[in-house]
DNA sequence: TCGCGACGGGG
DNA sequence: GTGTACGTCGCGA
């Protein structure tokens, strides 16, 4: 039989640990197989180990063993233990002796899936021995025997669920699961359940619903369609930190035992872990659409409303969070609306998982990594890389160490800090640059890692009796032995990675099949992010495998590359106005793309080959126009080579242009700003749009919906600490019989007044209604000027220039000596004269309209006859 | 500039 | 369950 792997886990039988494996069969079948007579196991380095577990009941036994360690080269002595649960035991027992345990945390379904070769959605072959069992909620179950792993891309089907709960709080606070009960729950299924997409469950009875008569039941309810329906995914939106922590609470309470996963024996749970829940549903696997969407997606705000119809265009009904009680307790008409709403809520999170492919991604990382899926979802970066590299260091005979504590952790985060170098960044050179040639190095740190062999098993600890040319010396000062003496692990991982990305890519481009084109694109880009993840892996504190030494080299090599990649380029004449870590922006002085694209790719072939090893100079794109902000900060006008011809797009590299706290304005107003600086080349433009937008500001003219700062009040107004506009705001306005509930969004304006700031806040519609004024000067001071200022300043524009006032330049008049009231060109001003202040000697071509510089001071006045003093009046 | 505490999402 | 798992922003020093 062939089947997908979705959830591994064991039980104990006998006390004998039995491995079970759900899955899905070719045809969506659900499934499930035991495999018997794997034990649990750990390894020492001491055999002095012997003598430690001589009486432990719980060893089964002890060998000397072929594997080796990392960092020394000695046989490691192999732990056999009865029970996983009860190995840490055993593992503390040994390490309070003085030795060591190695690979004594792994977790007992990986440490069989890695001695397997198996891992999470990999297929495998296996025989199967049909037995029954009601311990499983699965129709098909066998013993398993003679597992292979299968090369299968395309993923069985999968059945998703998606729901959502509504409930309702005394207070006007967030419910509380102690005591606030459920009382309504929505499912939207991918596949007809019962011929029907949608459903709803609730305590109150309507049409279209399925009515209970108390809360207890309808969690019966619940856990009976989700058994019923058999889902292999439930989704929702923000699921693992509230819904499921708060049904399964109210179930705690009410005495429902939580079984809706594919075993009867044991119950779905959640672990409060740091600040978030972690949610385990045997043999189905809980996604959690809004984390995946905060992770994927960069939006300015992540409420379902908002992604819903941003990312599908699909709106939300408006229900103000703290309106559900009244809607609940309200009329048919109010009740209805609360279920509609629940009910969309629902479909768009199942929507959002659909549409948007979001597991497409989880699906890639688990085949390349072997992580389970729920493990892929909840785990970070080093999860995956773990997992991978334990099975080759495995592989190739070597033992793993196991995982820092706390103390390390933190001693190995300071230290990191300390030492750990990062890559070079060029100070860009300042202006608007054109014709720009953007080089990089391809996948720069896994190259390195190829090239100088560096690898915790080439990393000469001991320096004694090593010849110095059997090693590459990093800039850092580490050694490595050469791959011919002997060759790395990680760098043979990474560069079979590579390999296997080439090779993904180049199926993908002659696949014809939709689906397998989508997976084959898929996998390439799980092994790309796999091969680029080595590197901070060996820089992050709680790796197994941290290591500065390796780390520091890495980056050391990289920063020589970049150096070395500089220098030839400036030796062929081309100026560098920047580079950052892996990439060189080059001006090579040939204006048009085609004669760019033929000069930069020979240029990078050259250079490229005077590179050691696989380190590779590639030309990536061209900015038409470039304007560096500072280091890390730039945007451009960017044309990237195609087959056919060039891609053009604005890019922007730390600047944000819409944050959550800056009205519509300023966004609109920087698109526009940057828009006419890079594509028309425009500066001039660029200066006196922002003035016509501060000028209308002034007169108030500007839509006051785009002058709206939207926040939200996550508690009572009274339970604030500081002083913030928006509570100022719900104070305000509750005294005027609006009442706004925890939870609710609120848009306000800052208008004129005698008061701080914080308590000038008004709500649009009352500004509009009384005629009220709004602070134009905080609008300009607070919001525009802020980001703008940054652009305009690279541009060598100061903010008295940019504030220079709404009108055009060469309408002032002055006075002169204090005499009579001349105009520039009576004074014989030319081009060449200016203003100077005398407190700070800042030169102006023209003065600004507020008549002082912006230290304050007073102007000179600077002509070829010299200096006279300057009033400005205007 | 750095370091620490407060949100975020959900009802 | 052989489990340790944020990320960004704003404020005050």
């Amino acid at each position: 039989m062939e089947l997908q792997i979705l959830d591994v886990d064991y039980v104990l039988v006998d006390e004998k640990p039995i491995i079970r494996i759900f899955g899905k069969n070719p045809e969506g079948v659900t499934v499930c197989g035991f495999y018997e007579g794997f034990s649990p196991y750990f390894y020492s380095n001491s055999e002095k180990v012997g003598k430690v577990l001589e009486t432990d009941s719980g060893v089964v036994s002890i060998q000397k063993t072929a594997m080796r360690f990392v960092d020394k080269d000695e046989q490691a002595y192999k732990i056999i233990t009865k029970n996983p649960a009860k190995t840490p035991e055993i593992r503390t027992k040994v390490m309070s002796a003085g030795i060591g345990a190695y690979e004594a945390d792994i977790l007992f379904r990986y440490r069989f899936m890695n001695d397997f070769g198996l891992g999470g959605l990999c297929w495998i072959q296996t025989d199967t021995i049909p037995i029954s069992t009601n311990t499983v909620k699965v129709e098909k179950t066998f013993k398993l025997s003679n597992l292979k792993r299968l090369d299968k891309i395309i993923d069985a089907p999968m059945k998703i669920v998606a729901f959502d709960i509504e409930c309702v709080s005394e207070t006007e606070i967030m419910p509380d699961p102690k005591k606030d009960p459920v009382i309504l729950i929505s499912f939207a299924f991918n596949t007809d359940h019962q011929g029907k997409k949608e459903l709803v469950l609730s305590t109150r009875p309507a049409n279209g619903l399925k009515a209970f008569d108390s809360e207890k039941e309808m969690l019966e309810g619940f856990i009976n369609i989700i058994n019923s329906y058999d889902p292999d995914i439930i989704t929702g939106y923000n699921i693992n930190n509230f819904d499921f922590p708060y049904i399964l609470e109210r179930m705690r309470k009410l005495g429902v035992r939580s079984s809706f996963g594919r075993c009867n024996t044991k119950p779905v749970m959640d672990k409060k872990v740091g600040l978030n829940y972690k949610i385990t549903i045997p043999g189905r696997v809980s996604v959690d659409s809004f984390a995946i969407i905060k992770k994927d997606y960069s939006l300015v705000r992540y409420g379902l409303d908002f992604v819903g119809e941003k990312l599908l265009g699909e709106k939300k009904v408006d229900v103000k969070k703290s309106q559900i009680a009244k809607y609940w307790k309200g009329n048919q008409k109010d009740f209805d609306r609360l279920v509609y709403y629940s009910k969309i809520d629902s479909v768009l999170a199942l929507n959002l998982v659909q549409k948007l492919n979001l597991l497409t991604k989880y699906f890639s990382l688990s085949k390349v990594a072997g992580t389970l899926l729920q493990d892929t979802l909840d785990g970070g970066e080093a999860t995956r890389i773990e997992n991978f590299l334990l099975r080759e260091f495995n592989k190739d005979g070597y033992i793993f160490p196991n995982k820092p504590g706390d103390a390390e952790t933190l001693s190995r985060q300071t230290k990191a800090k300390i030492e750990l170098k990062g890559g070079f960044v060029l100070e860009p050179k300042k202006g608007l640059h054109s014709d720009v040639v953007v080089f990089d190095f391809k996948s720069m740190y896994p190259s390195i890692m190829i090239t100088f062999n560096i690898c915790p098993t080439t990393l000469i600890r001991k320096r004694e009796g090593v010849d110095k040319n059997t090693v590459f010396e990093s800039p850092s000062g580490a050694w490595f032995l050469k791959s011919e003496i002997k060759q790395g692990i990680v760098p043979k991982i990474v560069s079979e990675l590579m390999s296997r990305r080439a090779a993904a890519k180049k199926k993908q481009k002659e696949a014809t099949d939709e689906f397998l084109k989508t997976s084959l694109y898929g996998e390439q880009w799980a092994l790309k992010i796999l091969a680029n993840a080595f590197y901070g892996y060996f820089g992050y504190a709680r790796a197994r495998m941290f290591d500065l030494d390796i780390a520091n080299s890495i980056t050391s090599f990289g920063r020589e590359a970049i150096h070395q990649a500089q220098s030839m380029m400036e030796g062929r004449g081309f100026e560098v106005v920047y580079g950052d870590t892996d990439s060189l922006m080059v001006k090579v002085g040939v204006d048009d793309l085609e004669k760019i694209r033929g000069l930069a790719s020979n240029v990078s072939k050259e250079i490229t080959e005077k590179l050691p090893g696989v380190m590779e100079l590639q030309f990536e794109k061209v900015f038409k126009r470039f304007l560096p902000l500072s280091k890390k900060r730039y945007v451009a006008w960017k044309f990237e080579p195609t087959n056919t011809g060039w891609d053009e797009k604005l890019e922007m590299k730390g600047v944000e242009t819409v944050r959550r706290d800056w009205c519509l304005l300023v966004s609109e107003t920087m698109k526009v700003v940057i828009e006419v600086i890079l594509k028309e080349n425009d500066i001039k433009k660029a200066v006196s749009y922002f003035k016509g937008v501060v000028g209308d500001l002034v007169k108030g003219k500007i839509d006051i919906n785009k002058l709206v700062i939207t926040k939200t009040i996550t508690k009572k107004p009274e339970n604030y600490d500081g002083v913030q506009p928006h509570v100022e705001l719900v104070k305000k306005v509750s005294a005027r019989g609006i009442d706004v509930g925890v939870g609710d969004r609120v848009g306000y304006v800052i208008i004129k007044g005698m008061d701080i700031l914080s308590r000038r806040s008004e709500d649009p519609n009352y500004v509009v209604e009384k005629g009220l004024e709004l602070d134009s000067n905080y609008y300009i001071e607070n919001q525009l000027l802020p980001p703008m200022e940054r652009i305009f300043t690279a541009l060598g524009i100061s903010k008295s220039e940019l504030l220079g006032g709404g009108r055009q330049t060469g309408l002032f008049d002055i006075i002169k000596n204090g005499g009579g009231k001349k105009t520039l060109k009576e004074i014989g001003l030319d081009s060449m004269s200016g203003f100077v202040c005398k407190k700070c000697n800042q030169f102006y071509e023209r003065p600004p309209l507020i008549g002082v510089c912006s230290c304050g001071g007073d102007f000179l006045f600077s002509s070829k006859e010299g200096y006279a003093e300057a009033l400005v009046i205007n």
